[in-house]
DNA sequence: TATTGTTATACTCTATAACTATA
DNA sequence: TATAGTTATAGAGTATAACAATA
């Protein structure tokens, strides 16, 4: 039985999609998909990718956080990062000091640029938001954001 | 005001994630992933990827699909689909017909094998939902699918 | 011995241009 | 002229191994 016994809804070209329907993952993806696809849009005059804001975001609310912490809270593979922090060292967005306590690691802080550059795209983001979400509710939207995190916090 | 006023909840790193946690498309990316995960290791024993199962679902579905009306409902380029069809063909999940009414395209099919192989994976798909959707109620469920259709039909 | 940051590298996924045969 | 399928190819994104400096 390879239909699943299912006689599936039908997606806008009118083929049946079947068990996909009801695959929580296929909803996710899709609208993970077509979320930061209109973040990408939004964001794309400040020069920045959905990972570049959050990158920023992470070190103007933790002034001197290190690659690695950024590593773990974003799930980056720390060679995948260096070329990133590189870009936005170049840009004059961020800078390297040393760590006061590990001569290892490197710090990480805004620039006056890289401020005022992460405030317009944290405005952007704000707006990209509200019409991303103008299909929910405000109850919708605090609902849908629970129930995501409940996913993949006990992972 | 680079951190956009908010000192947000932080990870489970102790990081400070600030806006990124009030904006879907970092919950729905999140979660995407998470979910995918879990459905990847469920499904390797199939040899199976996500794409690979949705590709047979729609087959065994719409018996006759192109690969056009695939692209179309998965969202897939066409270049892209050429390699992952023919895969499954050398396997011998799937098999191509004449379409009937356009000697251009190509009518797919599932073989046997290709029944048996979606039937069983669709009972892992099934199996790794139910295990994704622990931490959900069937109600919640229910609210998360329609919540997330909400976000990506009506783009 | 373990960890930070890094280089080099490879593998996957995705996107575009152009071709052929049919419509 | 437009469409179905295909080839070749380029660009992202993501993964592991291994190294030097430091803990």
């Amino acid at each position: 039985m390879s239909g699943c016994g299912n006689q599936g809804p039908t997606d806008p070209g009118g083929v049946d999609t079947g068990i996909l329907e009801s695959l929580l993952g296929y909803h996710a993806r899709r609208a993970s998909l077509a979320i930061v696809g209109r973040f990408m849009e939004h964001m794309a005059p400040h020069g920045l990718r959905p990972v570049d804001f959050s990158v920023l975001t992470l070190i103007a609310q933790n002034p001197g956080i290190t690659s690695r912490q950024i590593c773990a809270a974003l799930a980056i593979q720390p060679p995948n990062l260096v070329g990133l922090v590189g870009g936005l060292q170049q840009r004059g967005l961020i800078e390297r000091r040393p760590h006061p306590n590990d001569r290892r690691a490197v710090g990480l802080h805004l620039t006056p640029d890289g401020q005022r550059l992460h405030g317009a795209a944290c405005a952007t983001a704000s707006a990209a938001e509200a019409q991303a979400a103008t299909a929910l509710t405000a109850r919708e939207q605090a609902t849908l954001v629970r129930l995501l995190r409940k996913l993949y916090s006990d992972v």
